[in-house]
DNA sequence: GCGATATTGCTCTTCCGAATAGCAAAATTT
DNA sequence: AAATTTTGCTATTCGGAAGAGCAATATCGC
């Protein structure tokens, strides 16, 4: 990630924003590769351990991805088989873990702790604490 | 954008960087719609008014957009009339900023530094100073 | 209870950003 | 002069995200 010192856009926060996001995504992808799933994947297998029995729709309001997106997303995840869909009523389906699931979870787990370590670590301490919250405080 | 007690991820570093750029992205694309323009456009117009006569693989590398996508990012500013390509050798283009670029990029100005003002300004006072240093540590 | 309304899960389609492979022409290196 | 690199491009693919629309079901107001 070249940063010259006459780039006039690398002072801007939208874009370092932008830059820094899609570096880390790069990142964490790659490292996801060998489990063969991918970020959304990941994040909604971490989601539905912490909180049981969410519909589809559930999950997708808490990761802000669309109803549409989901359907395939959580085939995939079924096909996998690392994810059960559960009737709860006639309309609705809770999402479950599988045994595959949980064991697959514990790979992702070490993986991304891992990596939100060295990525904190990548900032310099003054002003690591300040980074979650900054971050945070966009999302209102 | 809901950000759930008991959401998991929300404290994530990595996370909260996505969904922050996510939101900052799309926010800023509805902003710079009324000119007609992208994000990767307005970035374009900004650096080649920067740095003249750059080559397309220059302004490619410059910011972090590959060749072949380049192309039809240029196609589109040349066909709104916004940049020339101007043959430096029988190899190279020098892309400069036709007239109608230049107005154009004022607009573009005019946006962008209201953007990135509201931006900070929703970040916490103590906080604010720390997030552009936090965010080009993790460019290196 | 019933009718209007909202929600759920889904299909199909589109768009954008990004990536890859390949290519011809021209420049640069040695 | 030959080998290598660079430039600009085509063509294709992929992933994430968005939109419109739909049938079945659940929920709310009365």
């Amino acid at each position: 990630m070249p940063q010259p010192p006459d780039d006039p856009l690398g002072q801007l926060p939208g874009y370092a924003l932008r830059r820094a996001a899609q570096a880390m995504m790069a990142e964490l992808s790659q490292r996801l590769a060998p489990l063969d799933l991918r970020i959304s994947d990941a994040s909604v297998l971490m989601l539905v351990a912490a909180r049981r029995d969410m519909t589809s729709s559930e999950i997708g309001k808490a990761l802000d991805i669309q109803r549409a997106n989901m359907v395939p997303l959580l085939n995939r995840l079924e096909g996998a088989g690392l994810i059960r869909r559960e009737p709860i009523d006639r309309k609705s389906q809770a999402i479950v873990l599988s045994d595959a699931g949980l064991a697959r979870l514990e790979q992702v787990r070490a993986i991304t702790t891992r990596f939100e370590d060295d990525l904190l670590a990548r900032i310099p301490a003054q002003h690591r604490p300040h980074f979650v919250p900054a971050l945070q405080a966009l999302l209102d």
